[in-house]
DNA sequence: GTCTATATACTGATAGAC
DNA sequence: GTCTATCAGTATATAGAC
């Protein structure tokens, strides 16, 4: 068997380029969105010419979901146990709040682009409608589990909480990026969801 | 005293112009945002040259300053007859939420401008820091006008209130743009206000 | 008031040397 | 794997003719 040309220490140092770039591109992308953002900027904060950066990535729009990507993967490592379920997953979403309080610059990636992407011909404009979908059939999924178990007051219906949660935790995120101070995104997200159910979080 | 040397109508046409290219420049940032849409989209969409377009307006940041003063402007006459205090207040925003179903352009132009404007840099950041200063006292106000005469139900905060009504209404319309048939933002924040009234809204 | 022409700068992407 | 050089496109803004 003809081994790899490449020992692999070269390969290591390939993915950890690459996870530098992904790193500045989360950077640049957060504060000035997709268009805003420029192959440029991310370049140089990586110490890379423009051309090198798309070495690693063959296009600003994979570069940009490639980013999404990793980020994704990252937060259902943190929420993501499959045990999870009903009640318990609501309680992972409320402590994924208070992490989001420690990780400005992804909860401004996540505002900015998809603000953007509401227009049907942005480039992310899929992944978001994707997300949205899976989000809420997430949460109303838990939300259903305890309804069934009775841990819902009652006359909450569970679609319409889990989209008013969802709508919660965003719109708390804009006032919260312009001014966080004003706001503690976690404990009214909290406060709204014990206002839902009929037994304690 | 001398007359100005043009006759009255040669103004209302600069104005009826200047009213033009503001609608144009709604379309465009709304759909494309500041960044990503430019002033040849505003000329074209109105029949000018770009150049022709800055005659009216010095620059891209005047031009997207004097549309959001201008659909401030809109609201204010909407919901702004002074006599509005209290639950009265409420109710106008509800009415306002119902009558933002209906212009779907304006809710994806703030929502777009005021996403990417969380970044400091952005020549829109002031404005919106501003606004929602605004939006959160007036909200804040009205509930504490309702609590003060008994009508909030026990243990609602106003500046919570407020706060939370704010983030979800925005909320709403970001998965509202997104699919425009899976969320009544209306009932929604109607539905909610009700949780939070001793009285009938 | 509107145009054409232009200055200046920056964009994403490609070609090819090393 | 990274670079320089470059292309073609677009941007905002200005100058000056009409």
């Amino acid at each position: 068997m003809a081994a790899p040309s490449r020992a692999r220490g070269e390969y290591a140092k390939t993915a950890a380029r690459r996870q530098e770039i992904l790193n500045a591109a989360t950077d640049v992308f957060s504060t000035s969105g997709y268009h805003g953002g420029s192959l440029r900027d991310v370049a140089e904060r990586v110490g890379l010419s423009q051309a090198g950066v798309l070495h690693h990535f063959p296009s600003k729009t994979h570069l940009v979901e490639a980013v999404l990507a990793w980020r994704d993967e990252q937060s259902l490592e943190r929420i993501g146990d499959r045990l999870s379920a009903g009640l318990d997953r609501i309680r992972a979403l409320v402590d994924l709040v208070a992490h989001n309080q420690s990780t400005p610059e992804l909860v401004e990636l996540y505002a900015t682009l998809s603000a953007e992407a509401t227009s049907p011909e942005h480039p992310l404009h899929d992944y978001f409608v994707q997300r949205y979908a899976w989000v809420t059939g997430y949460v109303d999924n838990a939300f259903a589990d305890a309804a069934a178990t009775g841990q819902l007051r009652a006359g909450v219906d569970p679609p319409s909480a889990a989209r008013t949660l969802i709508a919660l935790m965003d719109g708390l995120q804009m006032q919260w990026l312009f001014d966080r101070s004003a706001v503690d995104m976690a404990a009214e997200v909290r406060s709204h969801v014990r206002s839902l159910l009929a037994v304690e979080l």
